[in-house]
DNA sequence: TAAGTGCGTCGTT
DNA sequence: AACGACGCACTTA
C-alpha cells in the first residue's frame, strides 16, 4: 500500500482488515511479490483502507474503513483496542485513562501490553495513548512514528480551529 | 525541576 | 514464574 511515508503493508482475512505493517527499510515487503489478484471484495476493502491510510498518515479524521477484523487478541486486548478507537482524531489519551474506561484501573501496565500487540496501528490510533506524566510513552513502530503521527494531528487542528484552541499534545519527548 | 529507584499491579507468554 | 509502550511515591542533584 504505497504513501506518502513509504510502502505499508496492509493484510486481509476473510472477515476484513486484519493487519497493518509500517513501511520496512530493509526488505522492501516482499520485494513487489504480491498475490495475483485479489478477489474484488478485497480489492474493495483495500481502497477504503487506502484512502483512510493516507488521511490518518496526513492527521485528518479517517474516512470510512473496511471491516477490522480484531478476532487474533484476547477478551482483554479487543477490549483496549475499542476503547482506542473510541479516541478522536487529534486528542490523546493515557494508559491510566484506557485503563479506566475498560473499567480495569489496575490494569495500567497490561493495557500498554496490549497496545503493543495492536495489529493495525495508525488506523486503530494507538500513537495517542501517551503516559500518564505526559511523556511519549512507547511505540512498537518506533517513537519517531508516534511523534509524527501525533505532531500532524495537531497540526491539522491548529490549522482547521485558527490555532486559538489549545491543543493537547505531548509536553516531551521522552 | 529533572532524573533515578522501588514497588504495586495484572494480562501474557 | 517472569516480563512489560505504566503510575506513583520518594530520593538526589
Amino acid at each position: 500500500l504505497p504513501t506518502p511515508d513509504g510502502e505499508f503493508l496492509a493484510g486481509y482475512s476473510r472477515n476484513g482488515l486484519c493487519a497493518l505493517d509500517f513501511p520496512s527499510a530493509e526488505k522492501r515487503h516482499r520485494n513487489g511479490q504480491r498475490a495475483p489478484e485479489p478477489p474484488p471484495q478485497i480489492r474493495r476493502w483495500h481502497a477504503l483502507t487506502s484512502e483512510a491510510l493516507i488521511r490518518a498518515l496526513a492527521g485528518q479524521k479517517s474516512s470510512r474503513l473496511p471491516p477490522l477484523d480484531l478476532s487474533t487478541g484476547t477478551e482483554f486486548q479487543k477490549r483496549v483496542w475499542q476503547a482506542l478507537r473510541d479516541i478522536a482524531c487529534g486528542r490523546t489519551s493515557s494508559y491510566l485513562q484506557v485503563a479506566q474506561v475498560i473499567g480495569q484501573p489496575g490494569a495500567v501496565r497490561a493495557v500498554g501490553g496490549a497496545c503493543g500487540a495492536n495489529p493495525i496501528p495508525v488506523l486503530v490510533p494507538c500513537h495517542r495513548v501517551l503516559a500518564a506524566n505526559r511523556k511519549l510513552g512507547g511505540f512498537s513502530g518506533g517513537l519517531d512514528w508516534k511523534r509524527r503521527l501525533l505532531a500532524r494531528e495537531a497540526a491539522a487542528i491548529a490549522d482547521h480551529s485558527s490555532g486559538r484552541f489549545s491543543l493537547d499534545r505531548p509536553e516531551k519527548t521522552r
